[in-house]
DNA sequence: TTCGATTAAAGAAAATATTCATTATTATTT
DNA sequence: AAATAATAATGAATATTTTCTTTAATCGAA
């Protein structure tokens, strides 16, 4: 028996979530095309994917369809937006301004999708003291005088091998939220929440598809 | 009925697929530590998952274990390595050089992953001629002329808006694999594999679970 | 107004993934 | 040498997710 207990009771399946910012890009899209409604119908065939999966996965939200009609665009781009956290910024601090780190530190995207990055934090000498993107680098031993109760989530791209400790301080500085860009499981208790997006699981998905395996 | 009918027969489950690199660094982190062996129980009990589930995972690879004992790690390091593609080095071209894009050449572990960005390609002038990280970029219409036949992953980082488009051109170019990390569903035929990692989604997720949706 | 077509929503069925239970094997201990 | 405990592997049961089916609503046309 795995020793999580996570009574999942009332959660939003995980696949549904994954799945609604690709509606709202959709929608976005549409939008700019001035439709005022679409269905899930329309949805569903210019997305590739089952209609009735697109209205379960509405249902989530508050919106409500019109028969015969659809959604509103508008409403529903503002539902999903809000229902998804992106129209609250959040922000952030990043461990580890490593390659990935780094990288992370460049895309600009994340503002729109409601985080903010706001100090990055590494044990290298030769990064401290530097600012990337406009985002200052503080040794790591830094992140437990500032203690800023605003910044809830954390940004994990440390090596693999510090990965639970890195992580663990976190938790310990009010960290709620861990986005973790390591291949390693975290191990923490309930009260943080440890998002995993390893690129390269996505990568050996790919490749695994692809063909790159005899079998 | 989604118009896909993508036969899975066979096919290895996504998420086994996703567990293996995880798989994969704790198996390097054991080795670090100079353990010959490590039985799924040992796994399952540090990683927090199922014991049940790692073998049933590690099956999927031609290793077997032993009774007793567990699987060999170096080994095991090997098979996985080979299974998920990781081996043999993979030249991608990417496509659209904005915040994200810039982002990825930024980062390095890809490459140890199996994925060599050699080419970049956009339409800004601004970027056009200049090198990133070692890595030159194109206009796009520069793609057509390539037709490098060793290049089968393309990497899809355009705007929303230029997602499918440029796709399809990746496609008709000969590419075989799209790490597509719009939020865009690209439709295209069923010998490309599109695989997508839009970081978006996992924010969502994260958001969603650390409850700052009200319900 | 009446009919037909389109749609959202909700529930049932099917497919998929995870967890549980059992068996056989083999190091280690007695 | 026999008993014990730890383990991989396999198949069964459970849980989850997706797809299918049905129903009710309503827009537009006749």
């Amino acid at each position: 028996m795995s020793s999580e207990n996570k009574k999942k009771e009332g959660l939003v399946p995980e696949p549904s979530l994954r799945r609604m910012p690709c509606y709202l890009a959709y929608l976005k899209l549409a939008k700019r095309r001035n439709q005022e409604f679409v269905s899930s119908t329309h949805i569903a065939r210019d997305m590739g994917v089952d209609p009735t999966q697109v209205t379960k996965d509405l249902s989530y939200t508050s919106i409500v369809g019109k028969t015969r009609v659809g959604y509103e665009v508008n409403a529903l781009i503002e539902v999903l937006e809000d229902f998804l956290g992106f129209t609250k910024l959040d922000k952030a601090y990043l461990f580890g301004a490593g390659s990935l780190g780094n990288a992370l530190l460049h895309d600009h995207g994340l503002d729109q999708y409601g985080l903010k990055i706001v100090a990055a934090f590494d044990v290298d000498p030769k990064v401290i003291g530097r600012s990337i993107e406009g985002v200052p680098i503080f040794h790591v031993s830094e992140f437990e005088k500032m203690k800023d109760e605003n910044v809830q989530v954390g940004i994990l791209t440390v090596p693999a091998e510090f990965a639970q400790d890195v992580a663990q301080l976190m938790a310990a500085g009010g960290i709620k939220g861990i986005w973790n860009f390591t291949p390693i499981r975290i191990r923490l208790g309930d009260d943080v929440v440890v998002q995993d997006t390893s690129l390269y699981a996505h990568l050996a998905v790919m490749f695994n598809r692809m063909g790159h395996v005899k079998k």
